[in-house]
DNA sequence: GTTCGTGCAAAGCGTTTGCACTCTG
DNA sequence: CAGAGTGCAAACGCTTTGCACGAAC
């Protein structure tokens, strides 16, 4: 995890930008939070426990700043706000696709490539170049169907 | 598309909703640019043409209210804001996607129920009872690529 | 001593809501 | 005249930005 830090202290470098002590701390949440899908705020909330004289708009600027070198990615699972998560690499960060439960509002990764498939047969058909794609199920969860049928 | 107005009308009516004036106009406004993924405030603005005395809430009441009941569906392509469409029939209505152009911000619709196995997988591997799903895809269309190329 | 990073507060932007008016039945 | 529908403006929630201060090279 410490090479993680390394590793995106060189990307920024290399265009001029700082990891300064708070961007690290921006990351280690994420980092330290890969699971959970926080939003601005909460990242905020853990960024301010460490450093509490901390500003929002750092947190912003700084998941902004990362997203642009697409070190994370920001989706929004329908409630209206903006969720930080690792891109998991610039290469293949494009292939991973969430399970959101409608009821508890759980989001499951799912690694899945069976779309590429898809891919082929769009390029094909429409003419169109695919950079990335994004696939969200809205559904229920076996928690939440289990409490459903009691 | 009379057809369609008086079917809206009915499913309002079993909710004890009415279908006014102004909704039809939006309704209209909506069926009339079927191709388009119109925003609410360029459905208001299209509603204004025909009723100038439409208000931009009562646009965005009415656009909830038809989602409620699934006529319509909102989306978000990444812009920031919401951008309403057909749902193609509650029943099949969630198999239905798109193209995004990151050139020029086209949206291509795309019929395609290649997902099926895919949801097949979902269901058993991860215990998630699907109720929908969304699947965006982004890249370049075929004008946008022909501009690279020359 | 520039330049970049930062905190704070204000502004921005799409959307929602409170309230009073209006229209319909 | 009761109740739903509506326009207007204010409020809202998330995000961005302007500005002045502070740290780093």
């Amino acid at each position: 995890m410490r090479g993680m830090i390394g590793e995106v202290e060189e990307i920024l470098r290399a265009h001029d930008y700082k990891m300064t002590p708070k961007r690290e701390h921006v990351l280690c949440v994420l980092l330290e939070n890969k699971k959970r899908h926080l939003s601005a705020e909460e990242v905020y909330n853990l960024v301010k426990q460490r450093v509490p004289d901390v500003g929002l708009a750092t947190v912003y600027r700084t998941l902004e700043l990362f997203s642009n070198f697409d070190i994370i990615r920001s989706t929004d699972f329908g409630d209206g706000r903006k969720r930080y998560e690792f891109g998991t690499g610039s290469n293949d960060g494009h292939r991973h696709h969430h399970l959101i439960c409608v009821e508890c509002g759980k989001i499951i990764e799912m690694n899945e490539d069976l779309l590429e498939d898809l891919e082929e047969r769009v390029t094909s058909a429409y003419d169109f170049t695919i950079s990335d794609h994004e696939l969200k199920i809205f559904g229920k969860c076996r928690d939440c169907m289990g409490q459903k049928n009691k």
